[in-house]
DNA sequence: CCCCCCATGTAACATGTTACATGATTGA
DNA sequence: TCAATCATGTAACATGTTACATGGGGGG
């Protein structure tokens, strides 16, 4: 049932959207901005047995008999499955106290995965979680001391981000309307 | 010389702001936004062994002889030093890649400890690779297919939480402005 | 009387980081 | 030929999470 981590999901993720090797994978940590989720070969390799083991993916060895093989990984249905419930998970709000981060990678893998109606929903109920985390920050803000003004302002560099992302989360839950909300 | 996690340096920076018992920083954790770190009593005692061991913190046992006995730490000089090298440390563009809350931590610890200077200097610091990154986020998110839109999405909105900070830090430099700049 | 709070921890466990190892192949 | 790249991994290490253990004291 739970089987995987943030990276294992993440992997699975990237490998249900067309097969790919753990140099691939590597890569694309590497190079493209899912290197924000820093990972390592030491990481992924180990993360990637794991997923093989527990059926939520397949390596299929190319070119054995070269001198370089591949091994090429798809996700199998129970990894979508598992993908698809991932995503699905309604978003609570420690999803929203320990970061968005965790969420943001949950909604850039449901495309194509789910219905509009589950992304309108997931947008909708982060927007309101945003908004009663703000509050409450702000609250917490109004209390602390003036002195030094670093701490209070670190605190609303939080707040600032909580804010830009419930503002882009309204914008963005338009493009997933459905005629039955 | 290094010596310390995150979470060593958050427990040291609080406790430089007043002495704190193992338990007071659970609380700490728990009940205000400092929870947005995660930690529990199972990373805290043990983190404050390693400041303890190496001499970054001193403990001590309050009313030791009575049958509930609080351990009471303060920072040692030396975990004055530790602390301000930490926050003083450039802000280097992988700081700003794999995420702003470390760099939020740093900048919430540094009131009082150095001097203002200093502090614009990480702000303006900040600013810079903010927008640099940015633009290469930008660049990116214009390489992307259109479908599924989620992934784009998702970038866009890790695009508009940078986009804040970076005024937010605009906007805070300027209570560290100082007539030599 | 019972439960929750104070206050400290420990043990098992999984995971991630860093650094290293291997060996062919491709391009300058 | 020499370096970088492809492609896979392993080993040591530190750290964090979860769950549990202890045991008195105060309030309903």
């Amino acid at each position: 049932m739970k089987s995987a981590t943030g990276l294992g999901y993440s992997l699975l993720g990237i490998i249900n959207q067309g097969p790919q090797s753990g140099y691939d994978l590597c890569q694309i940590f590497e190079t493209t901005p899912m290197g924000h989720y820093s990972s390592s070969p030491g990481a992924i390799y180990p993360a990637l047995k794991r997923l093989e083991k527990d059926g939520l993916i397949t390596g299929e060895t190319e070119r054995a008999e070269t001198l370089r093989p591949r091994r090429i990984y798809r996700a199998t249905p129970a990894g979508v499955s598992a993908l698809i419930s991932w995503v699905s998970k309604p978003v609570t709000r420690d999803d929203v106290v320990h970061g968005l981060e965790d969420l943001a990678l949950r909604f850039a893998f449901m495309g194509g995965l789910v219905e509009d109606r589950l992304i309108h929903r997931f947008l909708t109920d982060l927007t309101t979680l945003i908004h009663s985390q703000v509050t409450e920050l702000e609250a917490f803000a109004s209390t602390m001391p003036d002195e030094p003004p670093t701490a209070r302002l670190a605190l609303e560099s939080g707040i600032a981000q909580y804010k830009a992302v419930a503002s882009w989360a309204r914008r963005a839950a338009k493009e997933f309307e459905t005629t039955s909300d």
